[in-house]
DNA sequence: GCCGTTTTCGGCCCGACTGTTTTCAGTCG
């Protein structure tokens, strides 16, 4: 496999986490320039692998130190500093700073006070009340780190990945296998392609009559630090981040039957094969057949198995056994959302906001290009520090709106801004101001730790405010980092309801917000609207809208309902009546 | 480590908030 961008930015991020702990700070100055080389990477429209050492140096971010560690890279397969910080630095001891509450310092600090190496050491340490006697520390810290690891799920050994990491890792391999002259088709299954979240590992099946030369070149690629098993049809290797990747390759004939097997859910099996089981038939892994006779009766397509069963196609991020099997046998299960369905993005920010990383007019251009009907700039508000707008730089960008509305009139441009929702509900500006926007995406950026009424409290609150369009990211979680704020999910779907007011699926990889399973929750209600907004701080992250769109379609989310789907003129209706 | 000079060192965005503390670590976008 070619060295890809995604794979040069992966582990200089993971050189920049390594040496927060040897520097013993995440604002080490060190560590915040191999931050700015992994953004520049990731927004290089080249391909590294080509690139020359000046070639490199002269990108934006990147000196002549890293441009030698990726060219390393590339060559080798390795960075013999991460090598190094790898041994020092342990992939189960890195995992402690993923704990909120927890960084560098805490981490080396536990390590060095009291042999803290990985979750379990610092879970038995919290229950032995080790963790309050050491500096800097009391009781509250560590029961806020008790919490956290309650909360998150972190049980050290059996770790579940974020879908961040495990998503665009998974398309690498597939697209690298599928490259090769032997494969016909391959494809990730698993919990990634039903759209979980967090994923266990990572399932890839190939279709090839020439299973060898595949497992071979699987088992080269660079991304294997250890191989676990190796057969015929089925290999299993780990990353150097502990991430497992299994590969099975079967005969093109069995494609259907074998990623259908591998997509799962367990309970989605079980229900398919009572299905085939009462038809006198059998579906395993290779075919969907005769029980006397073994004869197939189908195998190639998934289609044309679900099919043979009476049942509509169901996509994958609906196979959870949730009463998807019975809403496919009796033609109800709801219109998902495609991609090509989205006519407007209604969540973008610009470098008028303190993260934004495209200028607005690049933001605005490719918009247009991408063919949007619409577009809502939200920069961040005034209470957000450091990135939020003043009330000056609001009327100045308004003024810049107006020139490029101008330049392009195929795009109707929102003047719109992402409020912060303060503790008690309140929202940035005054009031005149916020009726002045042509949208509003009110947000939570901060006291992700208020009691539930609280946190319920202020999401109503917002809710209610005329000017407040939508709720972004409602929950606030970051998979994997953060659990979202807890509040009455039930009050807050009523509220938007009545009011109105539409709720955000966030598209972020790491937000995915509305999480599917609140989106399920609320699947029968036909009163709610939503919107799928790409949140992009820069111009590629537009492309972030097909995991937000999988995102509502594992929440069971009937396209009718998403107000971005609308043709212009019935969104903009729908816009101006919902801000009074 | 990167950058850009007033060209080989010195600055690198910064404000609020929490929890712990008399100076700092972690978190937020």
């Amino acid at each position: 496999m070619a060295t890809t961008n995604a794979g040069v930015a992966r582990i200089l991020q993971e050189l920049a986490d390594l040496m927060k702990l040897e520097e013993g700070s995440p604002q080490s100055f060190r560590v915040r320039a191999y931050e700015k080389a992994v953004a520049a990477v990731r927004e290089l429209t080249t391909d590294v692998a080509e690139m020359s050492q000046s070639q490199l140096v002269a990108v934006g971010g990147i000196g002549a130190s890293t441009a030698k560690k990726i060219l390393e890279f590339v060559n080798t397969g390795s960075i013999e500093r991460v090598e190094k910080l790898r041994e020092k630095y342990p992939p189960e001891f890195v995992e402690l700073t993923r704990i909120p509450g927890v960084g560098p310092k805490t981490a080396v600090l536990m390590r060095a006070h009291l042999g803290v190496e990985n979750v379990e050491h610092l879970k038995a340490a919290v229950a032995a009340n080790k963790v309050r006697e050491l500096p800097g520390m009391g009781a509250k810290s560590e029961d806020k780190i008790a919490r956290a690891i309650e909360r998150l799920g972190l049980h050290g050994k059996d770790r579940r990945t974020p879908i961040q990491q495990a998503m665009p890792l998974a398309r690498e391999l597939v697209a690298s296998i599928e490259a090769l002259p032997e494969v016909r088709r391959a494809t990730y299954c698993g919990s990634l392609r039903r759209f979980r979240d967090t994923i266990g590992d990572i399932d890839i099946v190939a279709a090839s009559t020439e299973p060898e030369p595949v497992m071979e070149a699987f088992l080269a690629l660079p991304v294997v630090s250890e191989v676990i098993g190796r057969g015929d049809t089925k290999s299993s290797v780990l990353t150097a981040a502990g991430l497992q990747i299994d590969l099975r390759v079967v005969a093109p004939s069995e494609f259907g039957a074998a990623t259908l097997y591998f997509t799962g859910s367990k309970q989605h099996n079980i229900e398919l094969r009572q299905r085939a089981i009462d038809r006198g038939w059998t579906l395993n892994e290779y075919a969907l057949a005769d029980a006397e006779t073994d004869e197939v009766i189908s195998s190639r397509t998934e289609k044309s198995i679900y099919e043979a069963l009476g049942l509509r196609y169901i996509a994958a991020e609906l196979r959870e056994g949730t009463g998807e099997i019975e809403a496919a046998a009796t033609k109800a299960l709801p219109r998902l959302v495609e991609v090509g369905d989205i006519k407007g993005d209604l969540h973008v920010h610009s470098t008028w906001s303190g993260d934004g990383r495209s200028s607005l007019d690049e933001m605005v251009a490719t918009a247009a290009a991408r063919g949007l009907e619409y577009i809502a700039i939200t920069e961040h508000a005034e209470n957000l520090a450091i990135n939020g707008l003043s009330r000056d730089e609001v009327a100045a960008e308004a003024k810049e709106l107006d020139r490029l509305r101008d330049a392009h009139p195929e795009l109707t441009i929102l003047h719109g801004s992402e409020l912060n929702i303060g503790p008690d509900g309140g929202l940035d500006y005054d009031n005149d101001l916020l009726m002045a926007f042509d949208w509003c995406v009110a947000s939570v950026h901060s006291h992700f730790d208020l009691p539930q009424a609280q946190q319920t409290d202020r999401l109503l609150a917002a809710i209610a405010h005329p000017a407040v369009n939508v709720i972004g990211h409602p929950t606030g979680r970051m998979i994997g980092r953060r659990p979202g704020i807890e509040f009455d999910l039930d009050a807050v779907l009523d509220a938007a309801a009545d009011t109105g007011t539409a709720l955000e699926i966030n598209c972020h990889l790491d937000r995915l917000d509305l999480p599917a399973e609140m989106l399920r929750h609320a699947r029968e209600r036909r009163d709610l609207t939503f919107v799928i907004s790409t949140d992009s701080h820069h111009i590629r992250e537009y492309d972030h809208l097909q995991w937000g769109v999988a995102n509502s379609r594992r929440g069971w989310v009937d396209r009718r309902q998403v107000a971005n789907t609308w043709p212009r003129d019935r969104f903009l209706e729908w816009a101006r009546l919902t801000r009074a």
